[in-house]
RNA sequence: GGCGGCAUAGCCAAGUGGUAAGGCAACGGUCUGCAAAACCGUUAUACAUCGGUUCAAAUCCGAUUGCCGCCU
């Protein structure tokens, strides 16, 4: 009990009611953004987006990010918050999502969260387990270490600190072997311990949880549209244009997909329509990553984006309108 | 019409008598502070078709079909 008191911020303790939130997920072109300006317009809400990268400043073509036009006739949070060499996480992105809906809900405003990254709606509904930020200097030095002695080491020191989590943790992983260990570092216990004490408990919202779904082959034909018409909109030029800014190409910023492939075109590797067909291929497969995400979430209730009816019926039972 | 070459998974392709490499694409999955990231798994009872030789054939022989070259 006393867990959760100190999780939720002290302002919300004021409201009784719990805050309803409806969340609009699904894979990358299956058409989240007017799905949601849609609904937000239909019951005055707002929309929260929840994209790993449409946080990011002067990145908008390739991250499909929703017009001024779109932004102007409904208000949209979480976009344009940081710049492209700013770090940002899911934990930060959880912290101040909570805040913008119980900010919402100070006003009547109901919250639709429209984005597809699956881990920042999680962390945003269940929380995280409490944890010390990152501490850049012992991720670099796990990340050298990697490089003089082999993940194997560090897997084996793994097992030795905390059997159970390498016994989960693939040994190729070095992604989470390395999160493992600096969590145990930063924090004094195991990160399977954090695990147990936490398991996405934090249960703050009434959540609505609706994935736009439609026959894979109609998704990837729109994904394939869509990638043409962002370089005729001048993605290279975006993508240009960030690179003279001093945005660095080893930002995690710029090796989300499509700037990477450009990136990579400016650098004078490959062609223009090889960078173009992995830039789709790479899309595909984000989408089908999302995709394993999504349907593994039982909380989702999975709608063909043109069944707004359908859609809206249950949007308005969930608010009791 | 004649001569020669080639036919192996959706695509590229290795294999020249001993029981089908590899790559790409595709598909399935994992995911607790980098998540558009990172990682894992699956994918030809079968080598154009039919027949023959052999203990054993994708591999050798013959015929057929298709494709590609060259010649008339």
């Amino acid at each position: 009990m006393h867990s959760i008191l100190t999780a939720i911020p002290a302002r919300t303790m004021k409201n009784i009611k719990i805050p309803k939130i409806v969340v609009i997920c699904g894979p990358t072109g299956i058409g989240k953004t007017a799905v949601g300006i849609r609904l937000a317009k239909r019951f005055y809400g707002e929309i929260l987006s929840a994209d790993s990268m449409l946080i990011y400043r002067y990145m908008d073509i390739g991250t499909a990010k929703p017009s001024i036009e779109e932004r102007t006739q409904i208000p949209h949070h979480l976009i344009d918050i940081v710049d492209p060499d700013e770090s940002f996480n899911a934990a930060a992105y959880s912290r101040i999502s909570r805040e913008i809906v119980f900010q919402l809900q100070d006003k009547g405003i109901p919250p639709f969260v429209v984005g597809g990254t699956g881990l920042y709606i999680k962390a945003m509904i269940h929380g995280l387990f409490r944890s010390t930020p990152p501490d850049p200097e012992i991720r670099l030095s796990l990340k050298k270490e990697v490089e003089s002695s082999g993940l194997h080491t560090l897997y084996e020191r793994l097992k030795v600190l905390d059997p159970e989590s390498a016994g989960r943790i693939h040994p190729h992983d070095a992604f989470r072997i390395i999160r493992a260990l600096e969590t145990f570092m930063l924090t004094g216990k195991t990160i399977s311990s954090h695990h147990q004490r936490h398991r996405f408990s934090e249960d703050f919202f009434k959540v609505l949880k609706i994935g736009l779904i439609r026959p894979r082959d109609l998704l990837y034909h729109h994904i394939n549209v869509r990638v043409d018409r962002m370089m005729e909109m001048g993605f290279l030029k975006e993508v240009e244009g960030l690179l003279k800014k001093g945005f660095s190409p080893d930002l995690k910023s710029m090796q989300s997909i499509g700037y990477r492939h450009l990136v990579e075109f400016i650098g004078g590797n490959g062609s223009m329509e090889e960078a173009t067909e992995k830039l789709k291929r790479d899309t595909r497969r984000f989408a089908k990553r999302q995709l394993t995400w999504f349907r593994a979430d039982p909380e989702v209730i999975w709608k063909s984006p043109e069944n707004m009816d359908e859609i809206e019926k249950m949007i308005e039972s969930f608010f009791n309108l």
